[in-house]
DNA sequence: GCTACTCTTGTAAGCGCTTACATCAATAAT
DNA sequence: ATTATTGATGTAAGCGCTTACAAGAGTAGC
């Protein structure tokens, strides 16, 4: 018995339609095992009521949730909205809900999220990158959670993940600088601690100075936080050492934004005076003026595709498959040859 | 008992520990209520088996998520990033966990997402601007779930409304740039269907316009959708007409942005030729080639008043209170006096 | 020593739903 | 006509947790 006027039940709504409460159950979920007679008199019950199922007890009931959760870094700026988009909008279109939280790139605030969201009945997770505490991977399948990596590509982990090489890829733009004839090349990164985009982006970078015949330990580095103003802090640094470099690779768009931000308060011309490059090709990469050379990520793609897998492992208890995806270098206005 | 291998339940800890279900909640949630002796066994049976609770489970029990949604128009830019996060975090102090999901400016995607979040347990909900169909408030009361609606200042609504006052805030800057010799206006906003944000902006330009004697008529508006692409399209168009304005009050600053740069690749200097101003001062804003002239709205401090008024209403069921912010012309070089 | 508290823990009744299984009627097959 | 088969619906057992209530053990006051 309900209490008085208060949120409406199955229960309600099969005494109003004159049915038991598993025939209603049956209309919502599974329409076609109700005969049409009965399925309207329990929906005009449903309607008149006001019904909405409640969720908990029907994951609690059903082991199940419909729902996907995702834990990416930062929602304060573009990096991810655009592939999270895609994956939202594709887990949709196949019945699941996305549940996103965001972690201001600390580990332990991911893994409390990881831990909410599974606690939530959460049917997979969209994980950011593979570098994080194996008892974190040992929850998930503990908890038999699967989870996808994205925005990195490194088969043979425990998760698959889908991805671009972000080695390769910075390698690819390095070796453009260098053919540019730059020698003197620094580059601004996110905190590498943690972050395997961030690290394998570095490497990208000595990668090309070594096979160009560049002393790698050349390159000048500053680690930071992905924000505009530590962009334009770091090259304030940069350009206050004894050697300046002639081009600074950016871990990502948005602090090779601040870089270029800084370097024209400075009174320096990019790309004449400077060359300067981003990471992502997010919408600023083209509104900045100069317009930024950047390494374009197939981020819709990404997102696409990440999700279509998820739920694969998630429907067929698959293990998962990992899949690279290119990137490819955009020329603006940002880089040129050193003078 | 609990099946071969599987995820360890209250249960689970409770016998080994050798204690009821009873003691293991009441450790789990209320501490100071069970001796430190039993405490201690208990939580080392939680270490030991890696128990997490689960949230359905709870939910159900208790009646209560600690879990607050909201629903924004859009993720993809950065207007209620900064707003959110705030809220994010002044909720999260206090042991709530937020919901965030986005409704592409759609109502009926809005309201789908405010069921799936109230059928999912939120103890509240934070809304985008007042303007939605009484069926959803209707719903909402049912339900029984508090909601406080921000970015808008409209007291004696159904709803508390923590924010600014749109119209006011846009005609003081319309004010502005008509003392600055502007008597051709046009304004590129969103769409004011079911957005009132949108819809009061207008109407702030045309106060402004009729109280200095310019005939409110003759704002050439144009609404479309929050990209900067739209502002390019716009300005485009706005361009065309067989009077050009001479200011252009764009409805925020992704709008305006997108003006600018359309006003770049048409050969037009800003703001010698055309002068354009935005709206929220978000990063953005300062990034742009020249700085835009906006109106800075207190994100933060709107997010975070947000946050404590709504938890006050969840947690000592208040009517809620509404609040109204200031909001102030921020002047970078985007506009000028008319030639 | 006895009653009256207080403090700690246990017992068990739900919370609202799904679903395996049972039931019953209608139809098809023999 | 009888049995097997199919389809629609009902019955009821949980899902994992919280919490009102009960019970038992100490302590204190007389």
């Amino acid at each position: 018995m309900s209490k008085l006027r208060s949120v409406p039940t199955l229960d309600d709504v099969a005494k109003r339609a004159g049915v038991s409460t598993a025939t209603v159950s049956r209309c919502l979920n599974d329409p076609q095992r109700v005969v049409a007679a009965t399925r309207e008199r329990v929906m005009s019950a449903v309607d008149a009521l006001g019904y909405t199922p409640n969720f908990a007890a029907r994951v609690m009931a059903a082991k199940r949730s419909f729902t996907i959760g995702a834990i990416i870094p930062t929602m304060e700026n573009a990096i991810f909205a655009r592939g999270l988009q895609a994956f939202q909008e594709e887990i949709h279109q196949r019945g699941y809900t996305l549940l996103v939280s965001s972690s201001a790139y600390k580990p332990e605030v991911e893994e409390e999220q990881i831990r909410t969201l599974v606690a939530r009945g959460a049917d997979g997770l969209l994980l950011i990158g593979h570098d994080r505490d194996a008892r974190i991977y040992d929850y998930l399948e503990r908890q038999k959670v699967p989870a996808m990596v994205a925005w990195s590509f490194t088969p043979g982990q425990r998760t698959p993940s889908i991805g671009f090489d972000n080695r390769q890829a910075m390698m690819a733009l390095a070796q453009e600088v260098i053919a540019l004839g730059h020698t003197q090349l620094a580059t601004i990164s996110g905190f590498s601690q943690g972050n395997d985009r961030a690290r394998l982006r570095i490497e990208g970078i000595r990668d090309a100075m070594q096979q160009n015949g560049l002393p790698p330990d050349s390159l000048a580095t500053i680690e930071t936080s992905y924000e505009i103003e530590s962009g334009a802090e770091a090259f304030r640094q940069l350009m206050a050492a004894d050697t300046r470099p002639t081009a600074i690779l950016c871990g990502n768009d948005v602090l090779a934004v601040g870089a270029v931000r800084q370097a024209e308060d400075m009174g320096l011309r990019v790309p004449d005076d400077i060359s300067i490059t981003g990471f992502d090709d997010i919408e600023l990469a083209r509104i900045v003026q100069p317009g930024l050379t950047t390494i374009h990520v197939p981020h819709r793609d990404m997102g696409r595709k990440a999700a279509a897998e998820l739920i694969e492992m998630i429907e067929n208890s698959s293990p998962g498959q990992s899949i690279r995806l290119d990137t490819k270098i955009v020329m603006r206005n940002s880089l040129t040859r050193a003078s």
